[in-house]
DNA sequence: CGTTTGCTTGATGTACATCAATCCCCGTGG
DNA sequence: CCACGGGGATTGATGTACATCAAGCAAACG
C-alpha cells in the first residue's frame, strides 16, 4: 500500500487557486511545471478524482476521450487489451505525469488506466484546456512537450535488449523520475505485481523474480515486501545505460 | 550490423520556398491535413530539402533541434544509436508524416534520419511554427494530433507478439498508410534493406527472409526485387490484427 | 486458522538468433 | 559483350535467452 505523499518542507507554496488551493500534492505539480504563470489556467480547471483503490479504473478501453489526467498521489498503470484479449502494460504513472495524450488524435481511449494502491488523480477536461489555451498559448506547447517526452521514452523502451538491461533500465528510470518529483529515490515502492512488471518489460513473472534475485545477490538492490532499495545505482545504471536518456 | 550510418556523408542542400504553390506533392499534404485554412501558415514557412540519396542524412544524433520535417517524396528511416553503438530503426516515414517531434522536449535530436532512395523533405523551422501559432491557434494542436498518433503507434508496436504477427502488422500498416496518402496500396516498394526491416521489428535479416518466403508460399504476397505485392490482404490483416489500429 | 493469491525456484521446451554456405543481382572494367 | 567482385538475400544446421511447466512457500484475508 502506498502511503500519502508528504509535502516538501522547504518547498515554495504555489499560488492558491479554486481547485488547487490547499492541495497537499503541490510539489509534484511544481516539479512537472504546472506552477508556471503561463500555465496558471490549468490549475483552475483541474478536478480531483478519487481516491481510487487497487484495481479500480480511471477509464476503460473504448470510452470517449473527454479529458487528460495526472496522477496526484499513488501510482497507476495504463493497460492495452487487444482483440485476442491479451493485455499489455504500457506504463506505470507517477504523480504529475500526464495520462491519456494518446487518445487526443482519435478522441477515444483505447487503453485502460488502473489504480495501483490508493490513488488520487487530477482531471483536466479537454474542452477546458482548449478554452484556456486561447488566452494562454503556452498550454498546448506544454502538452506537446509531455507528448514529445513520452515518444522519446517509448522509442527507447521498444528496442531489442536483454532482459537484464531492460529491467535495470526500468528500475533506474523509475528512480530518476521519483528523484525529479522529490520522492524517495533510493527506495522504490512496487505496488504493482511481478506479472505487471514482467508484462510491461515483455518478460514473465518468473523471469522478473529471477532477475530480482540475481540483482539482490550482486548487491545492487535489497528487497522487502512493499518494494526495493537501490543499493548500487552505479552498476544498475551501467547495465541499463543503452536504454536510458542522458 | 547496419553500415548505412557510416556509408555516406554530406550536408543536405536547402532551397528556401515562400509557399507550396507549384509543389508537385500537394496531394500528400492534403491527405495529412496541411491544406486546412487554419494551418495555412505552415505552408508559408515550409522549406524544401533535397533530393537526398540513399544513405544521406537529413540530420544526425546530437544535432540541435531547430525544425520538424516531413517527407515530401520517397522514403526515410529514423535510427537511434545507443552508447554501445547498437542501432535501432525506429520508423519508416512515408510522404506527409511529421519527423522529429521527439526532439521538441529536449531541443535535441538524439536520432538520425536517413534517406532511403531519392527522397525530398519539407522543413518547418520551429521558431516559425511558434510564430505562426500565435495567429493560427490550431497549429500546435495539429502537431499534438500527430504526436498523439505516434504515441499510439509506438505503444502498439512495443507489444510482445510473435514474429509473424509483427511482420504481418508491419506490412498492413504500411499498406494502409499508403492508401490514406493516395499511393499505390497493394504494391509496397521496399527501398530499405531486410536488415533495416528486421531491426525495426526486433528480428534478424534471416528471419525476415524466412517470413517473406512463408508469406509468399501461402499466397499472401508476391515478391520482386523492388518491393512486394499484397495478394491476400484479408489473411495478412487477420494475422496482424492484434497489433493494428481499428 | 484454512484458503487464496502472489512469489520463488528448478526442469524442460521453443521461437528466434547465430553461424555458415550458397545464390543472386548489379555495377565495373576489360 | 562477358568476367569478375561484392553486398544483399536466401536457405539450412545449430545454439540460446527466455518461456513454459511444475512444485513448493509465504504473506494476506476472510
Amino acid at each position: 500500500m502506498l502511503q500519502t505523499l508528504h509535502r516538501q518542507d522547504g518547498a515554495p507554496r504555489m499560488t492558491p487557486s479554486p481547485s488547487c488551493a490547499g492541495c497537499g500534492h503541490a510539489s509534484v505539480c511544481q516539479a512537472s511545471g504546472y506552477d508556471r504563470a503561463e500555465l496558471s489556467g490549468l490549475r483552475h480547471i483541474a478536478e480531483r478524482i478519487g481516491p481510487l483503490r487497487t484495481g479500480e479504473y480511471l477509464y476503460r478501453p473504448l470510452s470517449p476521450f473527454r479529458a487528460v489526467y495526472a496522477v496526484q498521489s499513488g501510482m497507476a498503470k495504463t493497460v492495452a487489451v487487444d482483440v485476442a484479449g491479451r493485455e499489455q502494460v504500457l506504463a506505470f504513472h507517477l504523480p504529475g505525469e500526464l495520462i491519456g495524450l494518446d487518445a487526443i488524435d482519435r478522441e477515444l481511449h483505447d487503453n485502460a488506466v488502473v489504480a495501483l494502491g490508493k490513488t488520487q488523480f487530477c482531471r483536466f477536461p479537454y474542452h477546458a484546456i482548449r478554452q484556456v489555451a486561447t488566452s494562454q498559448p503556452d498550454v498546448p506547447w506544454h502538452l506537446m512537450h509531455a507528448a514529445s517526452q513520452r515518444i522519446t521514452r517509448l522509442q527507447l523502451s521498444g528496442g531489442n535488449y536483454l532482459a537484464e538491461e531492460r529491467f535495470a533500465a526500468f528500475l533506474v528510470d523509475m528512480r530518476d523520475r521519483r528523484a525529479v518529483l522529490g520522492l524517495s529515490a533510493d527506495y522504490l515502492p512496487l505496488p504493482m505485481s511481478r506479472a505487471d512488471i514482467g508484462n510491461h518489460l515483455r518478460l514473465t513473472t518468473e523471469t522478473v523474480s529471477r532477475l530480482l534475485g540475481r540483482f539482490r545477490q550482486r548487491g545492487m538492490i535489497s528487497l522487502d515486501r512493499q518494494g526495493l532499495h537501490v543499493t548500487d545505482l552505479k552498476t544498475l545504471r551501467e547495465l541499463g545505460q543503452s536504454l536510458l536518456m542522458h
